[in-house]
DNA sequence: AGCACGCCGACT
DNA sequence: GTCGGCGTGCTC
């Protein structure tokens, strides 16, 4: 791996005549395989080093992978146009690539683009232009002193040097005010390097623990402290302290001087866990998810490389950054289904987690209170190790559930809330404390029909309906994100005034909470109406501060906020999710229900929770009243045992998909065909995806099904080997498909 | 993933 | 007659 040295003299002739020093660079790109490039004279590679190359007339990102495999003549070779000036990839990270290609059956130069998103993050930062205020300098004759300008340099009298922007914003002015000050000579330029953020301080003192919190502490810190791989599930309910407890395997990692990742299913909307964070330990964590500009990509990506940044939280693609030393991975409400991307490189970023975990010998720790059905067995049968949490920290009681029986306990026609639900509110209300309703299904009204010819208003792209958004005034589609304008006639049959919306989304909640609670304050908390951050942090505010009473919200609502005066949780559709024959669905409507009933009561007061269901008897609802967990999960378990389905077998999808129906039908019709079958392994389908059509696609899958010990992926690569499959048809592989959806 | 090469419609 | 649509094929 050394760079052909030129001897003396003839630096040129002894480059030509000199051994040919080849490396094979990975590049981000769906490529089959590294390529070959020459290793130019005077230049010294090694593994993990950043390079650019030239690819056919333009030039791209690589990483060095390894020695030339001379499998491509000599006079096609190309060579490396220069190396960057940043550490290496480590080994590790270059395994777990390899690794994460291998298992989800993708490129690896694909999974190599998660870890080279930020193409500027290679080249070294550009220090930002600032001003300080020149003292000794006199205006050019005919300089005007306005306003605007005398402000600036008041501003400059004192503090620190700032930017031009900076100035801009504080003065009132635009930048052009900066710049004629500038070019007058009045300001004096100063180069400034790029802020570093503070560092999050481990030795500082964290919270009291309480006796189960400081032993679950204590293991994870030997366990961190031992620098050996292990999966640890930590195990408590809402309110239990699970957080603060794996903080300090945070801590322990930070006094090593190693790094910490901590992955949450949405970090966008966790700017309470950024809070208390910053409370323990002083200083924020580096953030990482799509929400980041991209000079704040290029600033983190650059410090995590070099080691400066000690913790990392961020959502799924955070896994792929290039640490320099991580000792320890914490992933946080392991069950969400957040962390399965479907999209691109199809993955499950808690199962990659433990896969990096294992490659780079250190813990991780999945945490939740209703873990997966997965983790739950891994746990029962000490694969992973165990801490329970038992007890909610502080004295407070887990609400109580109730059942709602829609069949007898009927809302008023075109109404959802039933007697009981509307009585419980009455009564928090009167108490003066804060209820919230949950239903997970943004928009006005999931479906419009027409009352004259009974047409449904369909996406063009998806099988779907348009959901109507009253407040937006707009049909969307879910799925693609069309949007158009509210249809006021029906676009089949031309009738004026016939569109009648069925079922209620939270708007239309909100709007009946209206009517039966007219003086009552309430809002809508839904991923549509909330922008950004900013905005959910000041609906927490209001929430907080008591400025609600009553709150309306989907899934992001039910996510990791706590609210001392909040008694009552409603839950409109306990049903929703368990439609659709989903593998899945009742863990997840378990899940779901259960983190949402956990934002009932967290303070001194007793929480009530009331579900809403027509099907009271169902094991989900059942398990959800009795407070039963762990009765649910072995119900669970023994019909997943018996169906042979995961935990206990292997699942594996693949998905056809093309504008062309005919020709996604023929590919899986014909993989259909070349299907491995054996007593053991079994294929379904081909059969139409549950989103048949999305983004103007069209989808058929088909699943593979064999026993937990089998290797799919070669199974898979064999069968794939055995089909043609044209240019204009797409086939994916899902290795351990999650929705079925 | 880009980007070029290549073969069929509406325009200066 | 050209400009340009994006289909398909290659990049060490």
């Amino acid at each position: 791996m050394r760079g052909a040295s030129a001897s003396s003299g003839q630096p040129l002739q002894a480059d030509l005549l000199g051994p040919e020093v080849r490396v094979r660079v990975l590049l981000p790109l769906p490529l089959r395989e590294p390529y070959d490039y020459r290793v130019p004279a005077g230049m010294t590679l090694n593994p993990g080093d950043f390079v650019e190359v030239p690819l056919g007339p333009r030039r791209v990102i690589g990483v060095v992978w390894g020695d030339g495999a001379g499998a491509v003549e000599s006079a096609r070779l190309k060579a490396v146009v220069r190396r960057f000036d940043v550490p290496p990839m480590p080994e590790v990270g270059r395994r777990f690539v390899e690794w994460v290609a291998a298992y989800t059956m993708t490129m690896p130069g694909q999974v190599l683009r998660m870890a080279v998103s930020v193409p500027a993050a290679l080249e070294p930062p550009k220090p930002t232009l600032a001003y300080l205020r020149k003292h000794d300098a006199e205006p050019p004759p005919g300089f005007k002193m306005t306003d605007p300008r005398k402000r600036v340099l008041a501003l400059l009298d004192d503090g620190p040097p700032r930017t031009p922007a900076e100035l801009a914003e504080e003065a009132g002015c635009g930048v052009a005010v900066v710049r004629g000050l500038a070019e007058a000579g009045l300001l004096e330029p100063v180069l400034l390097q790029p802020t570093k953020l503070g560092k999050p301080d481990w030795t500082r003192e964290g919270p009291t623990l309480s006796g189960d919190q400081e032993a679950a502490a204590e293991e994870l810190r030997q366990r961190v402290a031992s620098g050996a791989y292990s999966t640890v599930l930590l195990d408590g309910v809402t309110g239990s302290g699970k957080t603060e407890v794996y903080y300090e395997a945070i801590a322990a990692a930070l006094k090593q001087g190693k790094q910490a990742l901590v992955l949450l299913p949405e970090i966008a909307l966790s700017a309470q866990w950024l809070d208390r964070f910053a409370r323990r330990f002083g200083a924020p964590p580096a953030e990482w998810h799509s929400e980041l500009t991209g000079a704040q990509r290029r600033d983190t990506w650059r410090a995590v490389a070099n080691g400066e940044v000690p913790v990392v939280v961020g959502a799924r693609s955070a896994l792929f950054l290039p640490y320099k030393d991580l000792g320890v991975i914490v992933i946080d409400e392991e069950h969400d289904a957040a962390y399965k991307q479907e999209e691109g490189a199809i993955y499950h970023a808690r199962d990659m987690a433990v896969a990096r975990a294992h490659l780079g010998g250190i813990p991780i720790v999945l945490v939740s209170a209703t873990p997966s059905l997965e983790t739950k067995v891994n746990a029962d049968s000490n694969r992973y190790a165990r801490i329970h949490l038992p007890g909610r920290h502080g004295g407070a009681v887990l609400p109580d559930v109730e059942l709602i029986d829609l069949r007898k306990d009927r809302p008023p026609a075109r109404h959802w809330l039933a007697p009981t639900l509307k009585k419980a509110l009455e009564e928090t209300l009167a108490e003066g404390e804060q209820a919230m309703l949950f239903l997970n299904r943004r928009g006005y009204a999931p479906l419009t029909l027409c009352r004259a010819c009974g047409h449904r208003l369909q996406c063009p792209n998806c099988t779907a309906w348009l959901v109507e958004h009253r407040l937006a005034r707009k049909l969307q589609c879910h799925h693609c994100g069309l949007s158009q304008p509210l249809a006021h006639s029906c676009p089949e049959c031309g009738e004026e005034g016939t569109l009648a919306a069925c079922g209620p989304g939270v708007e239309r909640i909100f709007e009946e909470v209206a009517e039966l609670f007219p003086d009552a304050r309430s809002a809508i908390m839904a991923s549509d109406t909330l922008f950004g951050p900013r905005a959910i942090q000041e609906m927490v505010r209001k929430i907080t501060d008591h400025e609600l009473d009553i709150l309306i919200g989907t899934q992001v609502m039910a996510k990791g906020h706590h609210f001392p005066m909040l008694t009552l949780v409603g839950v409109v559709d306990a049903d929703l999710g368990l439609a659709g024959g989903d593998l899945r669905a009742g863990e997840r409507t378990y899940q779901l229900l259960h983190q949402v009933a956990g934002r009932a009561g967290r303070g001194q007061r007793p929480g009530r929770v009331m579900l809403q269901t027509y099907m009271p008897e169902h094991p989900v609802m059942q398990a959800l009243a009795a407070g039963d967990r762990d009765g649910f999960y072995q119900l669970e378990a023994e019909m997943r045992l018996e169906a042979g389905m995961p935990p206990f077998g292997r699942l594996a999808a693949l998905i056809v998909s093309g504008e062309d129906s005919v020709a996604v039908e023929r590919v899986a019709m014909a993989l259909g065909r070349a299907a491995p079958r054996s007593e053991t392994v079994h294929v379904l389908g081909p059969a139409p995806a549950p989103l048949a059509l999305l983004r103007g696609r069209h989808r058929r899958r088909l699943l593979l099904k064999a026993p937990r010990t089998t290797q799919v992926q070669p199974l898979i690569a064999r069968w794939l080997e055995d089909v043609e499959v044209p240019p204009n048809v797409r086939v994916q592989v899902d290795v351990d498909p999650y929705s079925f959806l």
